[in-house]
DNA sequence: TTCCGACAGTGGGGTCGCAAT
DNA sequence: ATTGCGACCCCACTATCGGAA
């Protein structure tokens, strides 16, 4: 198959609003791929690499090459060429790794370049990614979504599923089982604003302390044990404590699901900085897990002995959970028999922030574990703070926001009665604010780069944050975590925006 | 008819590792 | 040694579609 009828059909698929149609037209494609292009297209059109990461990105590809005239490449072609792109590594590597992108996007026309940009960064903005494809493939297998979501779940991506289902039909799905060793796309928390709307939607919940550091999945099949990410990336090699944590366990064959984190001399929590570079390091694992020791707490079990739980409701995997790990490697928790005992729910969320800890998760208690569309049966609730800084500069959108002012430079005021940048944000606006700030903001520039607008220091916008961290990039030494607007304040001036001093006093516990 | 779950999009900061300077 | 870039950790929120209630 040309890659410019794929180039086509995501451009036909960016045109529609309409899910429905959109499934069409992939599924169409799809039906009339050849055996051998399946594999490929499939991934593409799901706005995926087969390679997955190849080293490039947006500086590379966005060096200018002329455009071939005429559509000649085929998609197989398109993926030996970054095959090989992937292989090319040591010194000199990345000048020939541009040569070869070079060569590639040369080869390509116009439409056909703007497909790859967007398939090798990973923003194809056709509004269908994974989930979309997979309706899509379903749909041109006549084979049930859900199967299809539930087979994707357990192979851990979209790939093998759909080159199984396309080569032997539905009754391939059979083959994607729960296996020790073969990670599975783990289950993910909703946001709740507070304990008591998380617990009226839940009814009868557990209320799980949430800790601030890195998920794992941990497979132990005999002497064996892998360790993977919530992205399915194999780190075992990273966390030697967590081999012998699982190593340690009475069962011999399992799965589980936790989170890696660190504690201080004082038994507080260390921060989740200082966690993920632990994580981080790949090249002196030894001097990394000396300094910085990490310690698994597990909150679910997948599988135990042969026994697949995933269907089970959680109160029998918990105890499942409960009869192998051992008190301090499982996650604190509290039981809550519904909205009538709101109080033990909030009780446990007060008692685990003091702990020093993120906040909880509520967990339906009859939720069967699923990373597929089951509804949100778990709840993460955390403190909220907020701030008044002012705006400082703003940068033009992308995309959808391709026009607007969307990105807020946000500061605070310091001693001398100017303004420190505290970061960046672009949440919480809604397309109405979106169109006043771009237009109020335009009155007050002071000058536009084309990429940054500044402007003078005078709009204060109420700004919500999760937490403090330290930060090299920022004067103050600290930047906001999660920031996002609530609402603009014209009530209020610059000089009543909130100070440095005001913030750091709120977070005693981080020092620049 | 209204409500709500699922999805995609729009990017945020930090850290590590590697190649280039 | 320092800098720039890419990969991967953590993540919030809004708009929209389409099925459920």
């Amino acid at each position: 198959m040309l890659l410019t009828r794929l180039a086509r059909v995501s451009q036909e698929v960016a045109a529609t609003s309409a899910r429905s149609r959109k499934i069409a037209l992939l599924a169409e494609l799809f039906r009339d791929a050849e055996a051998d292009d399946v594999p490929l297209v499939i991934p593409y059109l799901a706005g995926r690499l087969p390679q997955g990461r190849l080293g490039i990105g947006w500086k590379v590809l966005s060096r200018p090459v002329t455009p071939a005239a005429e559509p000649t490449l085929t998609v197989r072609e398109v993926d030996a060429r970054l095959t090989g792109l992937g292989k090319v590594s040591g010194t000199g590597s990345q000048a020939e790794r541009a040569r070869l992108v070079g060569e590639l996007m040369g080869a390509a026309t116009a439409d056909e370049q703007r497909f790859l940009f967007g398939l090798i960064t990973g923003e194809v903005r056709q509004g269908a990614l994974d989930a979309v494809a997979v309706e899509g493939l379903a749909a041109a297998t006549e084979t049930p979504p859900a199967d299809v979501r539930r087979a994707v779940m357990l192979a851990g991506s979209l790939q093998p599923v759909a080159r199984a289902l396309l080569a032997d039909g539905p009754t391939a799905l059979d083959r994607f089982r729960l296996t020790v060793g073969r990670p599975v796309l783990p289950m993910l928390a909703h946001t709740a604003s507070s304990v008591a709307e998380a617990v009226a939607k839940l009814g009868a919940c557990a209320a799980e302390e949430k800790l601030d550091g890195i998920r794992v999945q941990v497979h132990r099949d005999g002497d064996t044990v892998r360790i993977y990410t919530r992205t399915l990336d194999d780190i075992t090699d990273r966390l030697p404590e967590l081999t012998s944590a699982a190593l340690e366990l009475r069962g011999d064959r399992f799965i589980l699901d936790g989170e890696v984190i660190a504690f201080d001399a004082a038994g507080r929590p260390r921060s989740f900085q200082e966690i993920a570079g632990r994580v981080g390091s790949r090249v002196d694992v030894a001097t990394a897990a000396e300094q910085v020791p990490v310690s698994p707490v597990f909150f679910d079990a997948l599988s135990v002995g042969d026994r697949d739980l995933l269907d089970l409701p959680f109160t029998e995997r918990h105890t499942e959970l409960a009869r192998l790990v051992p008190e301090p490697m499982r996650v604190r928790r509290t039981l809550v028999s519904g909205p009538d005992d709101v109080r033990a729910a909030e009780d446990f969320l007060a008692e685990t922030l003091k702990r020093g800890h993120e906040g909880v998760v509520v967990k339906a208690l009859d939720a069967a574990y699923s990373a597929g569309r089951r509804g949100a049966s778990w709840l993460k609730v955390k403190p909220v703070h907020t701030l008044d800084l002012v705006v400082l500069a703003v940068e033009w959108g992308h995309g959808r926001r391709t026009g607007k002012l969307s990105n807020l430079h946000l500061g605070a005021r310091t001693a001398d009665g100017s303004f420190a940048m505290l970061g960046k944000t672009f949440k919480g606006m809604t397309d109405a604010m979106l169109g006043w700030q771009t237009e109020r903001l335009q009155r007050l520039a002071v000058e536009d780069d084309g990429w940054v607008v500044t402007v003078r220091p005078e709009l204060v916008v109420e700004i919500a944050y999760d937490g403090l961290q330290r930060s090299t990039r920022y004067p103050a030494g600290v930047t906001l975590r999660f920031a996002r607007v609530v609402r603009y304040r014209e009530d209020k001036g610059p000089e009543e925006a909130d100070t440095i001093e005001t913030l750091l006093a709120a977070h005693p516990e981080v020092r620049p």
